[in-house]
DNA sequence: AGTATCTCCTGCGTGC
DNA sequence: TGCACGCAGGAGATAC
């Protein structure tokens, strides 16, 4: 399931592929997605357009084009794959779009269970709607334990689904926020109000290294992620507490544990990230 | 207004 | 071998 790690690897495969190119057609073999693809406006706004970068915001891919941008989120299982239309090929199961470049390359957008988008964002994309309302990328020098701090005051939800939560900080799925409390040592159910800022510091600099480490390793491929090439991410390898309930923590020895936290699985080690007040520090 | 639940969807593992 | 079932979860919509 693509987060952070995962969209940032497929935009840096797909940005050397096409940077440059110039969009002939698109063709959408089911257009339900998450909402129905708008095909007649993106029959007049892609072909004749040169694709001039390929950017990242949150989990959103972005293909700027001439005069716009094409908004692009993967989903659960949504996956961005570039094959020469001169080679043949198998059929693709749940290949719902394909958008044909003037060199031969085709982009090919699969997704089998249609959580993904594909939406105009116009030319201004940072202002549209599913944009203009996320919080702040992981990186950004503007955040730090303070700010974030800040915006935990008054608030009873769990750290866990704050975390998740894209107008706090954007790019943390269930995969990197488990392994960011654990790494932090505080525990998924923790009240964000009661951390202290020194434990926000602590947490958003475990969340920086988890999300780094995972873009050198280019993702996590559980399930069906894959990088553009194909090719699957290593990081998962690497995942302390994700998906290990039943197992021993590496650190103690523990049995992970798993907890449903707003609907969703949530591991974690009782040992290394005990709940009470103030936990983290 | 903050928080929790619902919803979309298919593939896969499990149990009978 | 087959079928029903539960689960996986991003994130906007909806309900409390």
């Amino acid at each position: 399931m693509p987060e952070l790690p995962e969209v940032e690897t497929v935009c840096r495969g797909l940005a050397p592929l096409l940077r440059g190119e110039r969009i002939v057609r698109i063709e959408v073999d089911n257009a339900a997605l998450r909402w129905p693809v708008d095909l007649s406006l993106l029959q007049q706004k892609l072909p004749g357009a040169q694709i001039q970068e390929i950017a990242r915001r949150g989990k959103y891919l972005l293909l700027c084009l001439e005069r716009g941008t094409l908004l692009i989120h993967l989903g659960m299982t949504g996956r961005l794959y570039v094959v020469d239309s001169s080679q043949q090929r198998l059929p693709v199961k749940h290949e719902h779009i394909v958008v044909y470049l003037a060199s031969g390359l085709l982009l090919c957008y699969a997704d089998p269970r249609r959580f993904g988008a594909w939406v105009w964002g116009g030319e201004e994309p940072l202002h549209h709607p599913l944009l203009a309302t996320l919080g702040p990328e992981p990186f950004a020098e503007g955040l730090n334990g303070r700010s974030l701090w800040q915006r935990a005051q008054g608030k009873r939800v769990a750290v866990k689904s704050w975390l998740m939560d894209n107008r706090v900080v954007v790019g943390v799925g269930n995969i990197y926020a488990a392994e960011a409390l654990f790494r932090a040592g505080i525990h998924p159910l923790t009240p964000v109000t009661t951390l202290a800022e020194e434990s926000c510091q602590l947490l958003l600099d475990h969340i920086r290294a988890v999300l780094a480490e995972a873009i050198e390793q280019g993702g996590s491929t559980v399930r069906n992620y894959r990088q553009v090439h194909g090719g699957e991410g290593f990081f998962q390898t690497r995942l302390q507490v994700y998906g290990r309930q039943g197992e021993g923590c590496y650190r103690c020895g523990t049995v992970i544990r798993a907890l449903r936290i707003a609907g969703r699985s949530s591991c974690f080690c009782p040992q290394c990230q005990p709940l009470h007040q103030g936990a983290g520090g």
